[in-house]
DNA sequence: CTGAAAGCGCTTACAG
DNA sequence: CTGAAAGCGCTTACAG
């Protein structure tokens, strides 16, 4: 099986030209049938491997997409952004292009280092998957190469951006939380760590205003501060009886939180997250949250960048994709 | 920046040939040192890229490992997979080479559906990371490539191989919970489901030899049936003082199981995993657990699969990378 | 120390 | 329908 076999060598069995053998196999005009099937047959029969790196050569397209995760996201992310690459190589096949992570180590991230693949001319676009640092951006800004958000957005509202509907997820999970009796609801997050968490907040919120609840001061909670560590939560006096989580993780430390100080959940407070990752099976009870639609954003990423690649100049804009809730167990319907 | 500057470009700048070029970028020898300082110096200035595509068409190698992780494999292990591939990407880069990951769906591996990556010929060898079904192994021996075995072996000896030391680990361990006076002792794993849960056991089994207890047939719990989906704890009559578990993640499964029924961790009974992945500090009590030598696992297969490449009647065979024990709160000390 | 020639495997015009 | 020629960007072997 192991082979070598070039287009010319099954030319020369055949007596025809590499020419015609390049064209019966990328199924282009000029052969007749017969020929045709002949070539592919032999092809086959030899074990001929198509050289993409030949034809990269010749047009200057690498035909790769560099899918950059930063290494900051750890556990948990990780394996939810793993799904979602999973999803940008299926799509991007079936396109003829290849994804190729490529994990941002924190100290390439801090020293602006691009990916070496940039360096040796293998990728013709970048897939930005999750929250990079701005100075890193304006770096990548810089190369002038296709580039999509995705799972997060910044200010260049020049750069394409698919993201998490986080605003009317929020927004649903918490009437959820209403329509099942609450109204004393504290949400969970710091709101100036990301952007998601902000959305999320303000999803939240407006719940809360159509619903006329009044917004308290301490019903915000910190879950870590701007650099993303996570500290300890700073519970309300008057105990509320929801919780709006920004993330399942957080959810997950929340319960282990008020858990160790007496509250059983959901009897005494109802918790929910968000992003349906592995802790919301992890946790016990199981939690409510709000499942991301990992396939339709990974469709939209690449649909953005193989755009991008055809035509630098197209805008798609930012897209935000629908989330669904899931029902779990962290939740208790309160009396009216 | 963006530019698709050539060496030949850089020479009719300069009036030298491109091969004077090659040779200066290269750091070969044949330019006198002033002009090669000056080649530099302009490539640098006029954002000159390297074409690696070039030189793979020339030389026929794509300088690509790709780095195969079977899906089957989640959650926990993915993260820690993930994290096994970072440090073989960083060590593959001081070669010269580039590793890709491939995340094998269920599907492409019961369809021994090959990466898209080896029908084009853009890969020179393989890193194996998680065991594969003997049928996909077969299939990849078929194509004669470099291949290397990461964190598995089976019964294919003329792969070489880099695994955890299993046995050693589950010896330690279970040496350390004699030590601190347990006598009943119980293993948790299926036996037949993986080798490293096989060589695990048989550590433990060492162990109780050497100290002469006795190995009960009702202290080897099954933790999962032989396609690797987990079934519910089968504990025995007369409760052992202390677990061991094959993971950390069916360590996590235990505690939950064993709290449930009413025993306290570890005043009731002692548990320790294998691993150090994520469910280590996810579990109440955080676990005592066997920590894997990534790093230097890492380093072995990426040197076993370059010395493959490059003469592929290498042999390294199988060699196993010693871990430590990470001490937490899951294990009591007996009054002897 | 420097460079002209040939070639890696393919494709794109173009000619027949 | 078929193929000779040229070129993608680089490197190797050889000549000067």
């Amino acid at each position: 099986m192991k082979s070598n076999v070039t287009m010319k060598d099954i030319a020369e069995k055949l007596n025809v030209s590499s020419v015609t053998v390049s064209k019966a196999l990328n199924d282009k005009e000029g052969v007749s049938d017969e020929l045709k099937e002949k070539i592919k047959a032999l092809a086959d029969k030899m074990g001929y491997r198509y050289n993409t790196m030949a034809k990269s050569m010749k047009d200057g397209k690498s035909y790769n997409v560099c899918v950059i995760i930063p290494e900051r996201f750890t556990g948990a992310v990780q394996s939810f952004y793993l799904k979602m690459y999973q999803s940008i190589v299926k799509i991007l096949e079936e396109r003829g292009y290849y994804g190729i992570i490529h994990i941002l180590s924190v100290e390439d991230e801090e020293g602006l280092k691009l990916p070496r693949i940039y360096h040796e001319r293998r990728v013709d676009g970048f897939i930005l998957l999750g929250q990079l640092s701005k100075e890193y951006i304006a770096e990548m800004k810089k190369i002038e190469m296709p580039i999509v958000f995705l799972d997060f957005y910044d200010e260049n509202d020049d750069i394409d951006a698919v993201i998490t509907d986080n605003f009317y997820g929020a927004y649903d999970i918490t009437n959820y939380l209403i329509s099942v009796g609450h109204r004393d609801i504290a949400y969970v997050g710091n709101l100036f760590a990301t952007s998601s968490i902000q959305d999320r907040f303000l999803g939240y919120y407006k719940s809360l205003l159509e619903h006329k609840i009044e917004l308290k001061n301490d019903y915000v909670i910190k879950d870590r501060d701007e650099l993303g560590t996570f500290i300890t939560f700073d519970l309300p006096e008057q105990m509320p009886t929801a919780f709006v989580c920004n993330c399942d993780q957080v959810a997950n430390l929340l319960i282990e939180h008020l858990q160790k100080n007496g509250f059983r959940i959901p009897e005494d407070c109802s918790v929910v997250g968000f992003d349906n990752d592995i802790y919301a099976t992890l946790t016990t009870p199981n939690l409510t949250t709000v499942e991301v639609d990992v396939e339709e954003m990974a469709r939209n990423a690449v649909k953005f960048i193989c755009d991008k690649m055809e035509d630098d100049s197209t805008r798609n804009g930012r897209v935000s994709v629908k989330g669904s809730i899931i029902y779990r167990e962290s939740v208790a319907k309160l009396p009216k």
